[in-house]
DNA sequence: CCTGAAGACTTCGAAGCTAAAGTTAGATGT
DNA sequence: ACATCTAACTTTAGCTTCGAAGTCTTCAGG
């Protein structure tokens, strides 16, 4: 199989240091610690979804279900959204809304109804089922993150919340240019 | 309109530490610091998304279509890749990588020829215009991400990318349950 | 009442993705 | 040479999502 020199770039994924090398030889003005930094929280977050995905996939459901099961139990008891809170909540449109509920009511996971005080609102409603999954999801979860930030001192831990609640306040008081509206998703 | 009450759940989105607080009002055995940690995490990566797909919308391409750029940049010169390298460097499907191709080609950012050396293969070649691109989106990229730190102290940024890429390696060396392969994505 | 307007979903059509089947070129064995 | 296997895309079918149009209920006037 006649391999094109120079062709066969790397399909290992590079390293995090080898992607700043990267960067840097591409691209002057780049502060390295501010990219890695960076790179390193959106690796991390692909990694992770992809651990909870394999995780809530044992259970049976999709990261997209729980994350509604997730919305419901946080709304507290007695764990009722209407679609379009829902959809706002998880960031997606009123249609895509609509679909999903489909599907997680065929699975048993929630109920809907109309509300009978007011006939053009629907109601959602976890399942004791649906309860029951997302409990399961979280005991699986929260090993999960215990286990991943095991290496961390009482302190780092404390000075990590910090510091990302920190951050967190800064993209969502700034957002940077188009001035657009700023989050109505989660 | 008969708002019935309890239902209207909050459709504004919780805080982080309301939703901590609801966390731990319906599931018992939690760590509030891991959650609080992971929480964050989980928002701040959606925040910068979305922030970054602002930017790349204003230059008028994809979040999609930046990563294909990336990755052709990142492996150097002469920015050529094969779709299947492409595809497991950003982890999609052969399949969606022929489409993002397509599309790509169709706006002149990459071009697709076939590897005369070896007539099976294809060549995915970074354009002088996509590879503009590219620098303007680092452009705008790097302005964002000075933004988002400027507030951390040359102390607290060292902290960071060092717990940060702690974790990162933790999540890749020890994925936790459901032994299956671990990553061959980015 | 009847009509018009607004709100809350739902339906429809198109885009982008995945999994699986299909194509085509090169490598292997006889 | 010829059949077979493998590699590297491409094509097809089905899902999920989005944006826009449509439907149904409730509310406000005339």
């Amino acid at each position: 199989m006649g391999d094109t020199p120079g062709l066969t770039a790397p399909t290992t994924e590079p390293t995090l240091d080898e992607q700043i090398a990267a960067y840097q030889r591409e691209f002057r003005d780049l502060d390295p610690q501010v990219e890695k930094i960076v790179a390193a929280l959106g690796r991390l977050n692909r990694r992770m979804n992809v651990a909870y995905g394999r995780q809530t996939a044992t259970l049976g459901i999709s990261n997209a279900e729980w994350e509604v099961l997730k919305a419901l139990v946080l709304s507290g008891e007695p764990y009722r959204m209407g679609p379009s809170d829902l959809a706002k909540r998880l960031g997606l449109t009123p249609a895509a809304m609509t679909h999903r509920i489909d599907r997680m009511v065929a699975e048993g996971l929630v109920t809907r109804e109309r509300d009978e005080s007011n006939r053009v609102r629907v109601i959602v409603e976890l399942t004791d089922e649906g309860r029951e999954k997302w409990l399961e999801a979280m005991r699986l979860a929260t090993v999960f993150e215990e286990d991943l930030l095991q290496d961390l001192s009482a302190d780092e831990r404390g000075v990590l919340g910090e510091v990302l609640t920190r951050l967190l306040r800064r993209v969502e008081h700034a957002q940077p240019d188009a001035g657009g509206r700023l989050s109505d998703l989660d």
